[in-house]
DNA sequence: TTCTGCCCTTGGCA
DNA sequence: ATGCCAAGGGCAG
């Protein structure tokens, strides 16, 4: 089925700028279909001219249409975000080059075991990490050839206990991700509460989990508790923030240039930042291939 | 209280 | 081979 998208709306952007470690991404020779999962339905979907042609099991494609809109966030006036950050020049100029990159709605859950699971580590493991997972603990959802296995509930994590965690190759990270299905699991983490709570407070709760520090709580904020306001920042924004507005000079702490930040961006930095960190790894990439011998 | 350095798993790459 | 780095965070001092 087809759903007609009727905004700026990059499809490989916004599912290959590391918010959600849950699709396949089509290879050179592939079809140009995705294949992913969102909560319980595997989902198979590609851009067309009009918007994404896109099918799913076991929901009923025309059940799922609003589904897929919540998670591509497709709710949000993009002109008027656009419009708001586009008050930084450098964000102006990335939203010309990559109009349609979106922050996606991604289930609470998975989107903080995939943020606990990013720490140290590089984008392709994370993903790996999140395959395993689900592979491991979650239940078989097929279409066609393709089978995929939807996200473990907290439930099933804290039942599978660190050591599981730890030989599925999640490393020190292990511990983090048990302790955080054991603080859901009896209500002392409520994640949907979370999406209610003001930002700051929303993120104090994430960060009493270990395992969750700054940075992190902000991701999760950001692509799944509806904080447009979280600025994660990383290594890449990290530099890139210090090279752009803070040139020859010591980069602030990351308290500060926290604080910077939503000042400087505005109400939507999460949308900032995410053509920042996005537009800096594209940057990266075209480099290294540069380089290349 | 705040800052610094070091450690933590794993794997890919030079 | 061996070290460095990867969407960081905890901990000691």
């Amino acid at each position: 089925m087809e759903l007609t998208v009727d905004q700026p709306f990059d499809l490989t952007a916004s599912l290959e700028s590391g918010q959600s470690h849950r699709w396949d991404y089509p290879g050179e020779e592939g079809d140009s279909w995705y294949t992913g999962v969102i909560r319980g339905d595997l989902v198979r979907i590609r851009r067309t001219p009009l918007g994404v042609e896109f099918r799913t099991s076991p929901t009923v494609e025309s059940d799922f249409a609003p589904r897929l809109a919540n998670y591509f966030r497709l709710d949000d006036n993009i002109e008027a975000i656009y419009d708001d950050i586009r008050r930084d020049k450098r964000v102006a100029e990335m939203v010309e080059h990559y109009p349609g990159l979106r922050v996606l709605r991604v289930e609470p859950w998975e989107c903080l075991v995939s943020f606990i699971c990013s720490a140290n580590n590089n984008i392709q493991r994370i993903h790996n990490n999140m395959e395993t997972i689900s592979e491991a603990f979650g239940s078989a959802v097929s279409l066609d050839r393709y089978t995929r296995y939807t996200f473990p509930t907290p439930a099933d994590l804290a039942e599978a206990g660190e050591m599981e965690l730890r030989r599925l190759g999640l490393g020190f990270r292990a511990p983090y991700v048990h302790k955080a299905a054991l603080a859901v699991l009896e209500g002392r983490l409520d994640l949907d509460e979370l999406v209610r709570l003001p930002y700051p407070d929303a993120k104090g709760r994430l960060m009493e989990c270990p395992g969750i520090g700054p940075k992190i709580a902000d991701c999760i904020a950001v692509f799944s508790l509806e904080k447009l306001e979280a600025f994660p920042i990383d290594v890449w924004v990290r530099r890139a923030l210090g090279e752009w507005y803070f040139p020859n000079q010591k980069i602030p702490k990351d308290s500060v240039l926290l604080e910077w930040a939503q000042n400087h961006f505005g109400r939507y930095c999460g949308y900032s930042q995410q053509y920042l960190f996005h537009g800096r790894r594209l940057r990266g990439r075209a480099l290294d291939e540069t380089n290349a011998p």
